[in-house]
DNA sequence: ACGTAGTATCACGTTGTCGTTATGACGTGA
DNA sequence: TCACGTCATAACGACAACGTGATACTACGT
């Protein structure tokens, strides 16, 4: 939260961008992220808790269901513009590396 | 390199993007960018590596010179975006303080 | 009021990352 | 070949992050 790096420390955990993925059809509680990721309750918990410091996600009470949702879909295209230039990356590396050889 | 969170983790540390945004407007030597930021010559050049093998930099030895550039200038488009994402956040975190209280 | 399901947090061990200091390697010019 | 500037690497300590198991908290139904 405090600097960029900050914010993109948040994406940069798999099991984090995971539960993040859990999240893009819609809002879920968190045994559903436990169920559907298969990480512990406890792990699952924490990671969604740093998301919504990041305020990444929302998180919505609902009788003694907590549900957590995506508050900017803006994210996934972050997401897959990091993708896409991580793609980009490797396609320079074996260019580079068939230069040589 | 490998996934898209180990992608992420290049740009999460305050220093390595201080690097990398030394080296914006131009192709910059080893100790030009030492300059520029103030750290450590050790740091910056274990930052540069790290950079390098992200993808996100191209080195180029010239005499007893190392210059670095970044290859796809598209990354701060990246940073731009992330930027965006996360003051957006904190608005919307604002917002909900504000409707609280 | 009690038990239970769902969620959060604590304490802990493990591992990874950052920064520094010191040293090694390389190219260049004298 | 020697000294120097430039860059890379090794070794180390400090610290943060991750994951787990156990435990607390809360809301609900009975």
């Amino acid at each position: 939260m405090e600097s960029l790096a900050d914010y993109f420390k948040v994406f940069s955990e798999p099991n984090r961008l995971t539960v993040l993925e859990t999240l893009r059809p819609g809002p879920l509680n968190v045994t559903a992220v436990v169920e559907k990721t298969g990480l512990s309750q406890a792990l699952v918990s924490k990671h969604l808790k740093l998301l919504t410091i990041a305020g990444v996600v929302r998180r919505r009470p609902e009788g003694s269901l907590v549900f957590y949702e995506v508050i900017d879909k803006g994210v996934f295209q972050l997401l897959v513009q990091a993708r896409k230039l991580m793609l980009a990356s490797r396609r320079q590396q074996l260019d580079a590396l068939a230069a040589i050889l």
